[in-house]
Parts: structure tokens; sequence; C-alpha cells
DNA sequence: CATTGCTGTTAGATTATGCTAATTTCCAAC
DNA sequence: GTTGGAAATTAGCATAATCTAACAGCAATG
């Protein structure tokens, strides 16, 4: 576990991320999540193999290593645990919390790690829902994508990718489409590529690309808004 | 106010306590507190110079410019509110939280700095005494050395240069040298070159060059333990 | 099969940060 | 005033992180 620097600790983090989200994970997609040239990206993950953070298949997928990912779940920790520490302690909107974090992840050493999580009490979840490492989204989880009309569902989780853009983040803010609030699925429409949603707070909606990226939970009818009022 | 590196806040907060410890600030007391090279600290000099950051004189010293200033201060700020969350808040040793925050303190946003600020209460001064920008200590502190024997005096500050060195910290600590507490003066072994004090939790001695860096008040005789139990 | 286009790589440069070794400056003590 | 030693500077390098421009590789498409 030796000392890396800012750079490479985002480079796994986004690994980390991307691995999470099932996507595949190539030089390209860095470059773009990080925005930074092709060829730097590049020379990074020279260098990344180098130190034994990263290994490239023959496909040129970068698949971390067991060093890599055990630094990147670190970093995701302190990252998660940040963002709910900024708004739950300090009170800072959730929607906004991201872009602090992420300086702030960099920053912590073990022991403030440990003693921070101790006086949060210990949380599993980081204010968009997304699970601390170690800890997993419930089973039934689906994408709004894949929730059916006339369904009502709970927000579990705002994907990470969605945190980027804190006009987005504000706007799924200002409809409370936010972990823990329930929504009516009300229609997908193809030809506006949108998904409209309801619920008791108005009507919101949200376009496809964003609904692949939020995370649902179906709500039985019978209980219905029984947790969340 | 642009974006600084790491390097660079640490050169202006280095700076900025030198300044306020009234020592010279030459390039090679940078090198040394700094632990870095003299050529390295030349070169690092020669960007903030360009950068409007310090300004150099006749005689060599480095002076901060109104930005560097400005921006030293912004830094101890960060810095100060960062040891005294980590020592009231999240419960870590007074003598070992400034390590932990000279990583935090390039790493927070302003609006960060704002809520924890609020959060804390806006504390004015740090674990060690140290007042925040802005603040200043009693008119009537001396240093531990211009105390007389038979003097009761309560600590007040315990010198930035000090907390370097964890090992003295704990042992201060351990002998209850810090902020708050009081401690009679017993005597000065010019010899020993040694200052010796007695406080309700036994006695203790401090080599000089130690106790030119701790500040204190002198409590009148019938206000003795009034305050510190 | 040849063309297009994305991906990955090389080449060539820059900036910040750091080091060692060598030199220059300059003050202070003989 | 010459010498010694500390402080500053120069020279010469190295590494991390970036960029642009140019080129190579391969796969899908027409």
């Amino acid at each position: 576990m030796t000392e890396h620097s800012k750079v490479i600790e985002e480079y796994l983090l986004t690994l980390y991320k991307l691995n999470r989200a099932g996507e595949p994970a190539k030089a390209v997609t860095l470059a773009n999540r990080l925005d930074t040239s092709p060829p730097t990206v590049h020379a990074t993950i020279l260098r990344m193999q180098r130190d034994g953070l990263v290994n490239v298949t023959k496909t040129k997928e970068l698949a971390l290593t067991k060093e890599g990912q055990s630094i990147a779940e670190d970093i995701a920790y302190r990252h998660n645990l940040s963002e709910y520490f900024l708004c739950n302690t300090l009170g800072i909107p959730w929607y906004e919390v991201h872009q602090h974090a992420h300086l702030l992840e960099h920053a912590m050493t073990p022991m403030v790690v440990e003693k921070l999580a101790e006086f949060l009490g210990k949380p599993e979840f980081c204010p968009h829902g997304t699970p601390m490492p170690g800890t997993e989204l419930p089973e039934n989880t689906i994408t709004l994508m894949e929730a059916q009309p006339g369904m009502t569902v709970e927000v579990a989780m705002i994907g990470e990718v969605l945190e980027d853009s804190v006009d987005l983040m504000k706007i799924l803010h200002e409809h409370k489409v936010m972990p823990g609030k329930q929504h009516k699925v009300i229609e997908k429409t193809e030809v506006m590529r949108s998904i409209s949603l309801e619920s008791k707070d108005g009507p919101s909606s949200l376009p496809f690309h964003v609904a692949e990226k939020i995370f649902v939970i179906e709500i039985p009818k019978d209980k219905k808004r029984s947790i969340q009022p």
C-alpha cells in the first residue's frame, strides 16, 4: 500500500467505478471520464502497470490488480464517507457534495477515516445511495429504465456518472428524484426517449440516458409510501 | 486568488508561520522547515515571484505579497479549523492532529470551510492555542522562557514549530503542558539549559529551546486555578 | 477489398518538483 | 585584507503529468 499521487488515485477510482457500473474499462473511457488526452492516459497506464496497479488484457481492457483494487476501494470509501459527512453533518446539499468530496478523498489519513466513520456511525451508503465498498444494493434493484409504467418505485441510488453534472443533480433534487423518495412510473415515450414520473411533489420527466443511471426498487402497492411520507 | 499547488501552499504557509513567529524568512530556513534542497527552494521561489506571491528583498529576505499573505492566511485558517475539528469532533488527540490537518488543509473548498466553521461554532483558536488569522493572543502573553521562577502561568499556545515532532508533543501531553493548563515555574537551570515546572499533575522539565516556543500567561496568585481545576 | 473511423501509440515539448555537484557571493573573523 | 564558511545560484538530470500532431491497427461498412 505505497503512497500514490492524486492522479493515480483518480485513475484507480475511475476504473473501480467503471467496473462496478459494468462498463468496459478501456483507455478511451478513462480519457473521457478524466477529461485528459489519450496519450496522457496511455503514459499514466504504463506507469500504473509498472507499479503493479493494473493489468492490460489482450483486448486492451484495463483490469485492476489485487493491490489496485484494494486501494481503489479505499479511495471509494473515503469519497463516500466524505460525502456523507458533508451532507449530514455540515448540511451541504446532497447534489453538490460530490465535487467537495472529490478533493477530500485524497487527503484523509487512515486515522481520520477511522475516526470519521465512527463519528458518523459507520454509514453504509453515501447521500446518492451508492453503497460503500463491501455493501451491496438490495437484490431486487433495477434501473429506472427497466421499471414498467404503473409501477411505484423508490429511488435507491443515483448512478455515479450523473454526479459529475451539478446542473443535472440540481434538477433531480428539485423533482425529488433522490434516494428514499417514491415515484410512480407514468409512461416511457420512445419518441421523446424519456420516461415520465409522478410523485407527491409533482410530475417529472427524465431522458432515457439518465433513467438508465438511476437505480430503484419496486414498491408493492400495499406498502406505498408507508416509509417515506 | 488563482489555484495553487500543494507545494506552493506549503511554502506560503511556512512563510506565514515564520512571519508570525518573528523569525527571518530566508531561503535556507524554508529548505530546513520543508526538508527540501536549497536548489529546489530556489527554483520554487522564482516561480512564486513570477506569480506575484513573494518578493525578495536586497537582503534576500522573503516577503509575502498582498496576494501571498491573503492566500497564506486562508491556508492557515483551513489548517487550524481542521485541527479543531479533528480534535473536538472526531476525538483525535490534540498532539497528533497536526499531521492529519496537514493534508486536509489543501483539500477544502470555500464551501466546506464555511460550513465547517459554522458547524464548529467559529472557533478562534486551534487545539494548540494558535489563534486563527485575524485573532490575537492576549497582550500579556509571554514565552515560558520569560516566565520567572515562582510565577504560576497558564499555557496559551504551543508554538507551531513544535507541532512537527509528534514525540515531543506526546511528552508535552503527558505532562499536561497544553493550552488551558496551569503550571508553576520552579526554576530555570542555566547549566541544564532547562526549566522545571510543577502542576497538580506532577513536575516536568523542559529544555530552553522548547520553553522558548511555549506561550503562557501569568496568573495572579489570587486567581490560581480558578478556571482550570 | 478498400475506405472510414475509432483506438492506441509514438514523437516531441512543456511545466512543476525534486536532487547532487559545483560555483559564486558575501559577511565576518583573524 | 585574506580566509572560511554559510547562503545563494548555476548546471545538469530525472520523473510525473500534460498537451498536440502524426501515425498505426483493426474492424465494420459499403
